[in-house]
Formats: structure tokens, C-alpha cells, sequence
DNA sequence: CGGTGCTTTGAGTTTGTTCAACTACCGTGG
DNA sequence: CCACGGTAGTTGAACAAACTCAAAGCACCG
């Protein structure tokens, strides 16, 4: 009897650091093939998430950083009685979980958007094993300080933009995280929902099927469901960037 | 003939991590006494910045971070054509320029809005010494990771929030850095211009105006100038969360 | 097929903005 | 000491962008 697709993985092609698509932009970017290999053994596999999964919830104990496979999520926190905010989508190669270390609690919950793998990364194993790699360290602190700097740069299309430019640079912004990993940076699948993007926009939904019709009849971006065709991407980002006329 | 009281100042009482009253909110909280004197060693003092001036400006290439000592310092980040996003404040003990640290170099100005004074931590050998401390390298991530989450609460603030919520959020807020750094959280000085606080909360000067006035005029909190007295705290925290009702 | 959830479109309303004028405050120089 | 000028803050009125509410269209799935 032969055996199953799922038991032949386990075997034979259970996934190493060494041999994963994303080294070349994942946390041990910065090591070495040796050095590699001892990240790779703290490194706990898990079970595929489904759709609509967590991978944790708001408030339960932090004890691992994931790291995404494939697949995407998105980070939501419900601050008291008002709804929920959606902070942050996460794409593979990307750091789940590292607003969580300050208090020991995760401060949102995190939801797979499709079917999504990831690597956990105990966090007491990853910081013993950053005392002995400078390397890996700096890049822990550096991913920490990109998140940083992307939060800022949220706060000023949440303070500043319009409808339409948080809209364009939305979509400029996904595209440029597709093209740095080898997708296509015209065309790609949305995996969120029209709710998800304008809860993450500050907008309502009705606003993002707007502006999306209209980007659309102005030929900047072909939309059909969860489907983006950029047509005219220079357009794309004067509308995201250029300042609101007066 | 007797020495100045600078001259005293730099012979006999050259500022010190193990004197200093904010050792138990600043970075090195976690370390012992002997460690506390290796990281003091890496400090380097600065002249006191006078109001309005440039701790350093957005693009300079990154090199330290800082810790406030005393006085206030505001964040600016002019990206591209946009006018300028106020991104943070900054108040004695908390840490500024983390999220240079990815790229290097700041991602944006850090202007004093009083007098201030701040220690500076070269990074390199901040780095260096969190290799031999682990309480410090635990006490860096947890102030990024502490920032992480404040960068969230703020976008919920910018994405979800009233005017009026995030006035009232703002001030509860500084009363209560006020009030860990042992001051009154009823009464303080705002060192900002409102000018500052419109563009750090997302609104025109002329709402932030509007709504101090309002405030004052429904007895929560007695606003001159820049001097505030929170009137009725109970009532300020009521409104910074509450639901908005439809 | 019929339902359920997601998306789109339309119409009226609201919150906060913009523009404009006025006031208070503070330091400077006559 | 007071007049002056400039900056910072306040207030009012009209306007606009995005929201809410309502309803219809679509697509996927059992």
C-alpha cells in the first residue's frame, strides 16, 4: 500500500531553513550555512491553518514568534467596547508576533486569511541562540525596526490621506511586497475581504468598492472579485503619493 | 575664588545610570549594580537641546539611540511631497531612534520642544553589550515590542476614533506617563503646541481648539493655555473608550 | 436551486475641514 | 512704560469627504 502524500512529506521532505524559498528574506537571512542549521533545530513546524483560523488570540500568554510560510494572515486587536482594528496583514517571510514580548500576552489576535503554514520560533530559544549569532540577532532587531517604520508610515496615510490615496498606496504597497517575493507585481489575488481592507484603511466598505470602481473606470487597475490587474502603476503611485491639491 | 556650578557639576556630579532618578523606567532597569557601571561606561552626555532643536534630522545616517533625561521631544516624518506626520512624542526615560535601526538612518526629525537633555547609546556598542546582558537585550526587544503595541493603539485611535475620543485618549495618556514618572496626572503643562497635537492625533488645529474648549466648558478638564487640569477623571476615561453609539 | 455572505451602488446625513476674522500673549524696541 | 508686531490660540459659518442606511446584484456551496 503506498503511502500517503501527507506521511511522504513528513518523511522525506520535512521543511528545513536550508532548503526553504524564503532564506534569502526570512529572520536568518544574515547566517551562515552552519549557523543556519542551529536556527533551523528551535524552529517548531506546525500544522497547516485553514481559513479563518488563529494562530493565536488577543491575549494569550506570548511564548513563540512565527514566521510565515505561505499563506497570509491578519492581525486584529478589540481595544475594550469599540470594534475591532485590523493592524497589520502578514505575507510569507514575515515576523508574527513580536509586539507580544513587552507584556508576555499577545496584544491582538492573529487570523489566517487562506490556507497559511508558518514556523514557530519559541522565543527563549530564539533569544539564547541571538546571543551567540550577532547576525541573527541584528536581523532580529532590524525586523523589529522596519515594523517600526511601517507603523509610522501607516500613521500618516491614516492621519493624512485621502479615501483615494490610502487606496492606491494600498495597492502599491502589496505590489511591491509581491514583486520582492518573486510574484508578479501587476497581477495578483487578494486574500482579504472588502471589509478586511477598509477596516485596515480606516475606511468603510461601501468607500473601498468605490474608490475600487472608480480606479477601474479610470483604467488605473482592472478588479474582478479578489482579482487585481494594475494597468497604469506610474498613475497608481502619483495617486498614492502626491499631495492633496488645495 | 569659587568654581561655577558648572564646573561643579562636570567634577563632582557628572551625571550617572546609578544616580540617575529614572534608572528604574530607563533601559537598564533590569540590570545589577555592577552591570548598570559597564552600560554607563557606553554613554555618551550631551549638551542640553534647546527648544526647537534638532536631536538629529530624517535621513542622517543612524548611528545611536537616545534616552530623555528631561524635557520632551516630538518626531516628525516629512515623507516625499506630504506635509509633515508628527509621529511621537517623547518623554524622559523613553528611547528615541529605535526604528532607524533597519535601514540606517532615522526615518525622521526628532525636534525638542523644551529644553531637554538626553543621554546617547551608541548603537554598535549597545548591541555589543547585549550580547554579554541578556536582562538589557530582554529589556531592548521589550522597548520595541512596548512601541509596537503603542504604534497599534494609535492607529486604532487614527482609524476608529472621534475627535472627541482622541482628545480625551491623548490626554489620559500623558497623565499617565505623568504619573509613572511621579508627577501629578491631574495637572501638567502640555510642551507641545496644539498645532503639534492636531497633527499628531489626525485633526485640525482649529478641531483640537474646539473640543479643549468644549471639554473645559462640560467641567472635565480646566485648560489655560498650556497648563491642564483634569476636573473629572473618571469621565475623560469615559470618553477616551467608549463605544461610539449609533 | 435557494440560501448565505460578500460586494456594489444610490441617496441623504454628519463630522470635521477650510477659510476668515478676532483675541490673547509675549518679547522687543521706541 | 507702552506701543507694536508677530505667533499662537479661539471662534464662527460654509463646505466637502466619507459615513450610514437601504437595497439590489453576484457568487459560491450545499
Amino acid at each position: 500500500m503506498p503511502i500517503s502524500a501527507s506521511q511522504r512529506r513528513s518523511l522525506a521532505q520535512a521543511p528545513r531553513c536550508q532548503t526553504c524559498s524564503l532564506s534569502s528574506l526570512c529572520l536568518p537571512l544574515a547566517l551562515q550555512i552552519e549557523d543556519i542549521s542551529q536556527f533551523d533545530a528551535i524552529i517548531r513546524r506546525r500544522a497547516p491553518l485553514k481559513k479563518g483560523e488563529a494562530l493565536f488570540h488577543q491575549g494569550e500568554r506570548f511564548s513563540s514568534v512565527f514566521a510565515v510560510r505561505s499563506g497570509s494572515l491578519k492581525q486584529v486587536t478589540s481595544e475594550g467596547n469599540g470594534e475591532d482594528q485590523l493592524t497589520n496583514f502578514y505575507l510569507p517571510s514575515e515576523l508574527v508576533g513580536l509586539d507580544g514580548i513587552d507584556d508576555e500576552c499577545y496584544p491582538g489576535s492573529v487570523v489566517a486569511l487562506e490556507t497559511t503554514t508558518v514556523c514557530e520560533i519559541p522565543f527563549k530559544h530564539l533569544d539564547a541562540l541571538s546571543e551567540q549569532l550577532p547576525e541573527l540577532r541584528g536581523q532580529l532587531y532590524r525586523s523589529m525596526s522596519k515594523e517600526l517604520r511601517d507603523d509610522r508610515r501607516m500613521m500618516r496615510l491614516l492621519s493624512r490621506k485621502t479615501a483615494d490615496q490610502r487606496l492606491a498606496t494600498f495597492l502599491t504597497t502589496l505590489s511591491d511586497r509581491f514583486r520582492r517575493r518573486g510574484y508578479s507585481p501587476y497581477s495578483f489575488r487578494l486574500s482579504m475581504a472588502r471589509a478586511d481592507i477598509g477596516n485596515y484603511l480606516g475606511l468603510a466598505v461601501e468607500t473601498v468598492s468605490r474608490i475600487l470602481s472608480r480606479l477601474q473606470s479610470q483604467q488605473v487597475v482592472a478588479v474582478s472579485g479578489r482579482e487585481v490587474n494594475i494597468l497604469d502603476m506610474p498613475r497608481l503611485i502619483t495617486l498614492a503619493d502626491e499631495e492633496t491639491p488645495t
